[in-house]
DNA sequence: GGCCGGCTGTGCGCTAGCGCACACAGGGCG
DNA sequence: CGCCCTGTGTGCGCTAGCGCACAGCCGGCC
């Protein structure tokens, strides 16, 4: 999976490890390993133990939580602001979740062992990932709240947007079988919906490419919740 | 709020407090106070600061996510095994949620900046709180999947068990009114479902006391997110 | 003791989303 | 070129839960 380092992806392409000081980030820097993350790759499973947490740069990896009976809803999702795998400086051996990448990119990797080391250093780092622990939190609060409350069309706008916020491109691929897994509905309901965005010219949907064609209009039918997120 | 110890309430009750090493729990409990939390106090109110953290020993403290709508959902539940205020050591100045006193009871709290102090030093109390913030995590996802996934009345079952883990008694004090708030549904169909409940002969209720008669059937129709919360 | 206010039960009609079944379409691959 | 497989559209009937309205009912307070 690890692949050679180019010009063009650097670890500061992920806004977390932009953060750190200088010296902070120079310990680091000799363990980090630029990998591939293709679309599908499970980061890393329920109630597996994780050798690495990963810092994307240009990839999505949603948390998804699977229940006994195989269906499955997105608690929180990752990109080039944070990084994947919290529960390794949290203290708990396993998580519960299930971390999947949702768009195909690159992230850096970093061996559990040395981040823990680092972490347990305290200071900025500690401080840094905590912070972000913290954002995550709210990602999840939010998420379930509207779940509860938001009509199917309006999660799937808060859903396209966070997605479109992690990327460089208006366009994602993804189909809406898997978007469906996600949002933890039927599929045809996301088909009816993503139907009226796209009679409303909002996006263009074409087996598994969608293109967002008026982003101000997507965030006008959002629910708060998008906002509240994106803070 | 502050009231005299007394022979029958030490920190110990707490769990966290009582895991504490020695050394760590020397440090702390000159600043612990003994406070009573009144029904239905707000610990801290959404986008507010707070002053202290608590611990709550035999008293429970929901979290509470507010839309701008006025409609909510308790997203976790605190009550001796934890403590109200995470967000405190994990950097964020501000919560996006409401802490609100869910059964009358008492804890001990902890200044802010105490608090802090300790949480710097790393080890143990570090440790244990990060372990902490990371059950509630999981927590607040099995929360969501079960928003979205489950019926009303096995989430009713599920929050009565996770309420009752809490308490002393096999009673607690709670209008249908306010579990709906908790669980973001309509008052009715909590008491359509309570009903149900009532008429198997699983709980009694009567106008805000709620008595569980035959809790092993209670555990037979709740869904699988109160057994992995509990874990 | 009687009034009043908060809590609980019930009964509508309504809608979003589910589960299932199937029709269609595009595109890759032999 | 045609087949097949994956992704998308559609059309049912069904149910849980919503919103609203109103009827009892207990318990406290004047």
């Amino acid at each position: 999976m690890a692949i050679s380092t180019s010009a063009w992806q650097t670890p500061s392409q992920n806004r977390l490890l932009a953060a750190l000081p200088a010296a902070d980030f120079a310990r680091l820097q000799p363990h980090l390993e630029l990998v591939s993350l293709p679309l599908g790759w499970a980061v890393y499973e329920a109630g597996g133990t994780q050798g690495y947490v990963y810092f994307p740069i240009d990839s999505i990896v949603s948390l998804l939580y699977v229940m006994e009976d195989g269906s499955s809803a997105e608690i929180a999702v990752s990109g080039n602001e944070g990084l994947v795998g919290i529960s390794l400086f949290m203290g708990g051996e396993t998580t519960p979740s299930r971390a999947v990448v949702q768009s195909a990119g690159h992230g850096y990797r970093l061996s559990a062992a040395v981040l823990k080391r680092e972490f347990e250093r305290g200071g900025d780092l500690q401080h840094l990932l905590l912070r972000y622990t913290q954002a995550l939190i709210t990602q999840m609060a939010q998420t379930a709240v509207c779940n509860r409350h938001h009509a199917l069309e309006q999660q799937l706008c808060r859903w396209l947007l966070l997605s479109l916020d992690r990327l460089p491109a208006n366009e994602l691929v993804m189909t809406q079988e898997l978007i469906a897994n996600m949002l933890g509905v039927r599929r045809e309901g996301v088909t009816e919906a993503a139907g009226n965005l796209q009679k409303a010219r909002l996006i263009n949907y074409s087996r598994g490419h969608i293109t967002v064609l008026d982003r101000p209009k997507l965030e006008e039918r959002v629910c708060e919740c998008y906002a509240v997120v994106k803070r």
